[in-house]
DNA sequence: AATTCCATCAACCGCCGTAAT
DNA sequence: TATTACGGCGGTTGATGGAAT
């Protein structure tokens, strides 16, 4: 099959594969529209990019999904919701397309039976917006998690200030914030021992002026605390 | 054995944000 | 500042294979 371009569709060949691997392996990733006339294939750059980020790459983690991926997965989508590349992100070897995939064909379908038995107050999506992307903002970067109209907000650190003018990716990775251990994130399990920052993040009313009424929270935190502080719904906030 | 149904998942499509010009 | 090109994302489609009839 071809489209209007002439350019291939369809599955892959084995002889696609190989020679699209070879040319990873010698040039590396990126310039994906270069990469079909530099690799001799007759593909877009899309294709060429979905094909080794999906299928080829060697740190693509095969099989069933085990029972703490699939429980890491489902708080991650409370939190963030249809986030799939950031939810990829925490699930060592897993791609985004795996991830949406396995929740449509198993997980939504495991939670729609299960969620029979709860309360629907607590099937409410709660969904973790970066603000603001921009390293203009009089606000260099937060998280702001909302749930109807409950909301976290993360406020920045000095030191966090100070690195305001780092590049904008690296202002909004606030799920990585929530899990502080790198050991708890090889061992994928264990986000129940997630901490939040000590001092610098806080629950507040929105509606207050930053300083006043404003929760701290020193001590550990768990994604079921997390939750139910939301679940519970004592903050009145409004969207910024 | 043939046909239909269904689940899975690789791949495509359209949209959006960012960078380059 | 406006336009264009590119890369990345989530939603959706369609091919495939196994199960059920």
């Amino acid at each position: 099959m071809q489209n209007p371009q002439g350019l291939r569709k369809g599955a892959w060949t084995d002889e696609e594969d190989t020679l699209l691997r070879r040319f990873i392996e010698k040039y590396g990733e990126g310039k994906w529209d270069q990469v079909p006339l530099k690799a001799g294939l007759n593909r877009s750059g899309e294709s060429c990019r979905l094909r080794w980020l999906n299928y080829l790459n060697p740190n693509i983690k095969r099989g069933e999904f085990q029972e703490d991926e699939a429980d890491l997965i489902i708080k991650m989508h409370k939190l963030l919701g249809n986030r799939w590349s950031i939810i990829a992100g925490r699930v060592p070897g897993r791609t985004a397309n795996d991830i949406k995939n396995y929740w449509n064909s198993h997980l939504s379908k495991k939670l729609q039976s299960s969620s029979k038995n709860t309360t629907p107050e607590l099937q409410k999506v709660q969904v973790l917006h970066p603000q603001p992307r921009s390293v203009h903002s009089k606000t260099p970067w937060y998280w702001l998690v909302s749930s109807n109209h409950k909301q976290l907000q993360k406020q920045p650190s000095e030191e966090e200030q100070r690195d305001t003018l780092k590049h904008p990716e690296e202002q909004c990775m606030g799920i990585k914030d929530l899990i502080s251990d790198e050991h708890d994130l090889n061992k994928k399990t264990n986000v129940t021992n997630a901490k939040l920052p000590p001092t610098n993040f806080s629950i507040r009313n929105t509606e207050t002026l930053p300083s006043e009424n404003t929760m701290r929270l020193d001590n550990d935190i768990t994604w079921e605390d997390l939750l139910r502080i939301w679940d519970d719904g004592w903050m009145k906030t409004r969207r910024l």
